[in-house]
DNA sequence: CCCCCTTCGTAAGCTTTACTAACAAACATG
DNA sequence: CATGTTTGTTAGTAAAGCTTACGAAGGGGG
């Protein structure tokens, strides 16, 4: 029963809310079909416990479409009566829909840390049932995708409802083929993965940038609109950028590597790709923890700390100006280590960021550290697949 | 005849082809067919002259419905048969589609020039057909509107095809619905023009962005591809932003104003905005025309012309790395006085970028000098209107 | 020269989709 | 208790694109 639900669904042409299938492309009468049942699903996502006739309401669709949409959703076991609402009102009393968070689990994958891979058994609504970490101690190549495939399988083995799909939020430049262009700390090169995996595995599978992945798990989870920037601080430094509601790739699927941009006019330190003064060289997290390790044996080491983190922040902020100004960015979330990105350097940064932009556009920015914590990745990679299954965000 | 068939198409929600109505919106079967119907002309007015049976092909649709839409599209003139196709090949001749760029006439306005207002009458083509001046001479507010208004009137009085609309190029901020927030060269605050030009003139209005227009324009009829950046070096300096082939509006509606972006850590120039080393006191034209005036009287004037061009190029480049670098463009076109930004300027601006930014990503970045010129406005504002009455671009 | 094959455009009928109209069920309220 | 309201469903309709089939119009081989 479960196998057959999850195959059927698979078979579905889940047009994605909002956005449309493909630029360039023909409409047929089913595709508007995939894209209003993935309204529905969206709204129930999104608002919580309605009756067929809220979601008729608040979609434009007719109460008869959506019922029929809504016993399509429930033959798959996406959705699920509830029972009556109990606020007395006049008429015949509604019957609650949900989504049903447990109807399908989803297997997410981290590999964007320099450690460990780790990986997760999540459902719909994004809680993470279960962990694994596999800690991969400087593997790269072939050996890493071993492990990767060990990884999952384990985590496989303890999935109790049927398989949306695998997401993996991967570090490196990432093609919208799912293809690992490179990812030099792996030492992976044109690897297939999404190909490969969901060969292996034989179900849908989702491969993205780890940026990327955090940026739509902010926007699904955290409280952001739909502009956002969500700059990942770690061994180096990422950034994705939610457009519009939509990833921003760019021409070389390279978006939001910003971890090699020059940063002001006056020099810096050396960088590993041989230029100076990258961004990478000012916040890098193991450059910052060696500068405040030096600093603990300055005279006033409180002061010492405050003074190079806000240096820090002051270059994230020089960094942002330009691009907080082009794209007038309402929201950008910082993703890394609280203990260096809080305080000081956080409000450096935004200082700097006003500093060096017009305050008429950009004084309602919004800075602000992620609350997702590390658990960033994971909940984006579930994100893309559920996204990519049905539709919803 | 003429005015019926213009108020019919009034009447069509012509889907863009492409992008999807609205996010969030429900999907209808006649929304599919605008869909559908945007598709087939603009499939035959990137790919010239085709047959209904190429159409088809190209589009995936089948040759019945395209020749359904065909039929719907030469009853509104838009579509004209031009003969058969001369090309010996097997089986029934081939008669040719073509859009019939005279079917109707678009007015384009251009109000960036802080000097005149410039109007013209273009075909579907986006040939200029004739074109209308208006010194302006520091007229600002309720003045300049009735100027606009007149400049208008002047050119609707030549137009000899049913018109498809009004297409507008503001500076400043405008949001969505044509309302020019702000806009203080003519000292524009909240202006709805939009909606006070249909209302008078009782045709369709589209009202962006002059840098918006202008990237339009250079996406549809340079050889752009769907990420690209234009900037405007004028007066003031400003950006256009498409990415996915979409424009970026932005927060408040102020994206791309990167004038009063500060550049560099090393001060620079007051601006009048207040803050020091803005882009714009690096590189707004006056500025620089007043830097290159001085420099006539050095001992090496080349020379001096050379230096002062390199380093306003560099300034640029300095600005732009970070945004280049965060979007991954693989095209920035500058438009502006072609002796300002060519030779060393936008030699400088290209070296600059490169070296801050990661070759491997960037190195294929292409910057070049629009050729579009002084009409790169009109035309965008002529490319709104299609876009939006015919989902072409 | 004739027949076969190919390609083009169109007709007829079918399937899918969402809509309108209408209705029974179930409850609150005066 | 009658009335009005809201919910969810049934029946029938309109729109859109599809498949199947066919006539028209030409090229090429025997």
């Amino acid at each position: 029963m479960a196998r057959s639900r999850a195959s059927f669904l698979s078979q579905r042409i889940a047009g994605s809310a909002g956005r449309p299938l493909r630029p360039n492309a023909k409409v047929l009468p089913e595709h508007a079909r995939g894209h209003n049942r993935a309204l529905v699903l969206q709204t129930l996502f999104t608002a919580g416990q309605q009756s067929r006739a809220d979601v008729a309401r608040s979609t434009g669709l007719t109460r008869v479409t959506v019922s029929d949409l809504v016993t399509e959703l429930m033959a798959e076991a996406l959705l699920v009566e509830t029972g009556q609402r109990d606020v007395p009102r006049p008429g015949k009393p509604a019957i609650l829909l949900d989504i049903d968070r447990s109807a399908f689990q989803i297997v997410g994958i981290d590999l964007s840390d320099s450690e460990v891979f780790r990986g997760a058994v999540l459902d719909l609504g994004g809680t993470i049932l279960r962990r694994v970490e596999l800690a991969i101690a400087g593997t790269v190549g072939e050996a890493a995708l071993e492990q990767l495939f060990s990884l999952i399988e384990s985590l496989l083995a303890t999935v109790t409802a049927p398989l949306l799909g695998i997401g993996v939020g991967s570090p490196g430049i990432v093609d919208l083929a799912g293809t690992v262009v490179s990812a030099p700390n792996l030492h992976w090169t044109g690897l297939p993965l999404r190909a490969e995996l969901s060969e292996r595995f034989g179900v849908p599978v989702v491969v993205a940038n780890d940026a990327n992945a955090a940026v739509l798990a902010e926007h699904s989870y955290g409280d952001a609109q739909g502009d956002l920037m969500l700059v990942r601080v770690g061994r180096g430094v990422g950034a994705g950028l939610l457009l519009g509601g939509t990833l921003l790739h760019g021409s070389r699927f390279a978006a939001g590597e910003i971890g090699h941009v020059v940063v002001g006019t006056d020099g810096g330190e050396l960088c590993s790709c041989g230029k100076h003064g990258c961004l990478e060289t000012w916040l890098a997290a193991p450059r910052l923890e060696a500068k405040l390790g030096e600093a603990k044996r300055d005279p006033d080491p409180a002061a010492s700390r405050t003074i190079i983190l806000r240096e820090a922040g002051t270059r994230l902020g020089i960094a942002l100006a330009p691009i907080v100004g082009a794209l007038n960015l309402g929201e950008v979330v910082l993703s890394g280590p609280d203990s260096l990105l809080g305080g000081s350097f956080i409000a450096a940064a935004l200082e700097t960021i006003r500093g060096r932009t017009m305050d008429r556009f950009h004084g309602g920015l919004a800075l602000r550290l992620s609350t997702l914590g590390d658990d960033i990745v994971l909940r984006g990679a579930a994100v893309m697949v559920i996204s990519s299954r049905l539709g919803v965000s």
